[in-house]
DNA sequence: CGCAATTTTGACGTAGTTCAACACGTGTGG
DNA sequence: CCACACGTGTTGAACTACGTCAAAATTGCG
């Protein structure tokens, strides 16, 4: 029960590894209904697997009407908005193994625009066939249920951080901490992380400025709570950080 | 269809009247369950309407176990988290109609404090009865997601202003903006809003000093944007609040 | 390789913090 | 009834973390 889907969309990049379907949020939706005995796989009339994107492509933009919900299975995603000036503002990031564009299910239409960075793919689910399902298989929606709230406890540890306002070191402690945890959840690695994000994007979520994003990373570099090697961070002083990070 | 619930338990308050049922968000779970013909009402096995709660009243504390969730009948409710050293974080406001606790339902935690500030009143949802009535009907459910995903859906508009970290002043034309929006679909007041919240309150929410967020009402209100008195604050010119809190 | 994009470093400006003082309302006790 | 403490809110003056601007260093892609 480790990998499905069709082995030959699969990344050859070691540092772009598939999500095992069994760690990832979708599951819900994915594996029960495989394993009853419907005459035919239900899954396959509301779920695409492993679809392919390239860097810059985006799932959906702001307000368009929600059509799917999608699972990170490779790569990274940012979510972002466009201020009146057209300034991008990222207000999150999803890895393998997390959901994009579940919270749209109420106001019917997305509330961000879901960028790839870097070659990625996500599993999707179709939501007015999904919903379909719902009438014929109750449990499904039980499963809606837990999905849903379990991304949303994803998303408020996210933001917990930001909300704090603190010093812009603690604020970086915090999101290293954040994405190592998230990032561990899939692929085990603990105090090493594979940062595929850009420092303008780490900078403009955290809303500082790139410049002092350098200076933090570099003073907790000297300080040797981390060790950085471009976009291969180590995490060395953990306790440290943690502390850092809750101020 | 309009005030249900015990009247002797009724606020006498005018500041502090009961959101209309039918504008609650808890909705869901209570009106469509009475109409139906059940032999008994199914509503009253899980929930318990107009709870009064005193000023500094907490529901529950971080990392408790979820037992019910909650919907603001009257009054309003901070949402806070404790640092290390054991001060407030203010990450959030609930209003009379609006939703608590709701996003504990996967950690099965609470992941904040909810505290009442000024004289409050709840219903509550038992959620291990809520679970039960779901087995027998499922449509049950489908509230739950609606339910979820509309909260979800509020909160995210609470915090984008926050994200976006912009200056002070932007800052808090977007926070009137929001508050008003939301006691807007309760009370039908627009451009008068009664701050039931104290100045620390708001400046420990915002990530600003108390002495920060004073300069800016004054200065808000000595460029004609708004009125302030007291905890009553009147927006003035609409538009050009508008304009700045999208930076 | 070579050029453009990304990241880092330095010098200076500023928005918001800090500290301190004051003003106002409310509750308590003599 | 006043005296006093205490919580809350406002204002002034000096300080500092982060932003801004400019330029160098490094990375990465065609």
């Amino acid at each position: 029960m480790t990998k499905r889907g069709n082995p030959e969309t699969m990344s050859k990049d070691p540092n772009n590894k598939y999500v095992d379907c069994d760690n990832c949020a979708m599951e819900p939706l994915c594996v029960p209904i495989e394993t009853n005995k419907q005459p035919l796989t239900l899954t396959e009339t509301y779920l695409s697997r492993r679809i392919s994107t390239d860097s810059g492509q985006a799932l959906f933009v702001k307000d368009e009407p929600i059509s799917a919900i999608y699972a990170v299975s490779s790569g990274t995603f940012k979510l972002t908005l466009n201020n009146e000036n057209n300034e991008e503002k990222v207000m999150g990031f999803r890895f393998a193994g997390e959901l994009i564009g579940e919270d749209a299910l109420h106001p019917e239409k997305y509330a961000y625009n879901a960028v790839a960075i870097g070659k990625s793919s996500v599993c999707k689910v179709d939501v007015s066939e999904l919903k379909a399902c719902c009438e014929v298989i109750p449990n499904l929606q039980l499963n809606l249920v837990d999905l849903l709230t379990r991304q949303s406890s994803i998303s408020q540890t996210e933001f917990q951080a930001l909300i704090a306002k603190k010093s812009a070191e603690s604020l970086l402690a915090a999101f290293l901490l954040n994405i190592a945890k998230r990032k561990s959840a899939h692929d085990g690695t603990k105090d090493s992380l594979n940062l595929s994000i850009s420092r303008d994007n780490i900078a403009n979520f955290l809303g500082l400025r790139r410049e002092t994003l350098s200076r933090i990373f570099s003073k907790l570099q000297k300080e040797e709570l981390i060790k950085v090697e471009g976009k291969q961070i180590q995490l060395i002083e953990f306790d440290k950080l943690t502390h850092l990070a809750n101020l």
